[in-house]
DNA sequence: TTCATTTGACCGGT
DNA sequence: ACCGGTCAAATGAA
């Protein structure tokens, strides 16, 4: 079917998308060696943008992956009843997920993807030089978000890492529901929002971004920004995590009530709102 | 005290 | 039996 090609061409897009974060990470790496670096500002936007693009468009593949293959995924086994048949004194009675959908880039940095993630997990893995983490949305507890990913180091000297998500996010991340200030339908579902955390604690430490969905639009803020990472969870354990560094992932959690006057970011949007639009104009989000 | 991470154990799939 | 994914007690941080 046609949809099959939408989707090669979404993960290519996908995949530009990823590359063009990548050497954005690499222009922010070089500024940040020029003493200087002026517009270190502009390229976290221009991380966040990337960062944007990429979970929204992940976002909605995922749906529609969903869409085109929930013949064969049944909602009660991706469900909570993962632990139905956990044994309440026992451990690790569980039932294995089967992920049908999945999704994964390669990165130089472990940058936003717009959610919050716990780790419950991590795994020496065969002929593999670094461990796997296992991750899941921060949200599976109070609102059933089945959304998970694993994170591996897979490349040392240029570090590089590979992230896999599986499932897609069913949270809303705490959304207040009231004042949704886009409409979904209208102005396509291309506006991407961004905002600037201030000073980045670090330098890879991609500023906050956020990901207008088309089921579930919010407009969120920074009332409350959460790492999640610790730098040991993609290099050897036997670091401190005194100052977590190296990486970061962290919840946005929306206020929509603060009234948006972080948006401060004109011209931004429309630096790939073109190519954004292309694609988007395709799924018809 | 609460919440997140670590880490060894356990289980399912192959 | 092995390997990878998940659980949950222990531990650490805020």
């Amino acid at each position: 079917m046609e949809c099959r090609n939408l989707y090669g061409d979404l993960r290519k897009v996908i995949e530009e998308l990823v590359r063009g974060r990548e050497s954005a990470n690499e222009l922010k790496d070089l500024l940040m060696k020029s003493s200087g670096a002026p517009d270190l500002v502009l390229v976290e936007k221009i991380l966040n943008s990337f960062a944007n693009s990429i979970a929204r468009l992940s976002s909605g593949r995922d749906q529609s992956d969903e869409v085109s293959q929930n013949l064969r995924i049944k909602p009660e086994d991706s469900g909570d009843s993962i632990k139905s048949s956990v044994k309440k004194d026992g451990r690790g009675c569980y039932k294995r997920r089967k992920y049908s959908e999945s999704w994964s880039t390669e990165t130089p940095t472990l940058s936003d993807d717009g959610y919050a993630w716990r780790k419950y997990g991590q795994k020496d893995i065969l002929k593999a030089k670094h461990p796997r983490s296992y991750f899941r949305c921060t949200h599976k507890p109070d609102q059933g978000c089945q959304a998970t990913k694993q994170v591996q180091k897979i490349e040392d000297d240029p570090p590089k890492y590979r992230i896999t998500y599986y499932g897609h996010h069913t949270c809303s991340n705490l959304l207040k529901s009231s004042q949704l200030m886009l409409d979904s339908t209208s102005q396509e579902d291309s506006i991407l929002l961004n905002f600037e955390t201030g000073a980045s604690p670090v330098p890879t430490f991609a500023a906050t971004a956020a990901v207008i969905k088309p089921e579930s639009p919010f407009i969120p803020s920074l009332s409350s920004v959460k790492r999640e990472y610790k730098d040991d969870v993609q290099s050897e354990h036997t670091h401190h995590q005194s100052s977590s560094t190296t990486t970061s992932d962290y919840l946005v959690s929306p206020d929509i009530t603060s009234g948006g006057g972080m948006m401060g970011l004109p011209d931004y949007g429309d630096v790939f709102s073109g190519v954004v639009d292309d694609v988007l104009h395709q799924f018809e989000f």
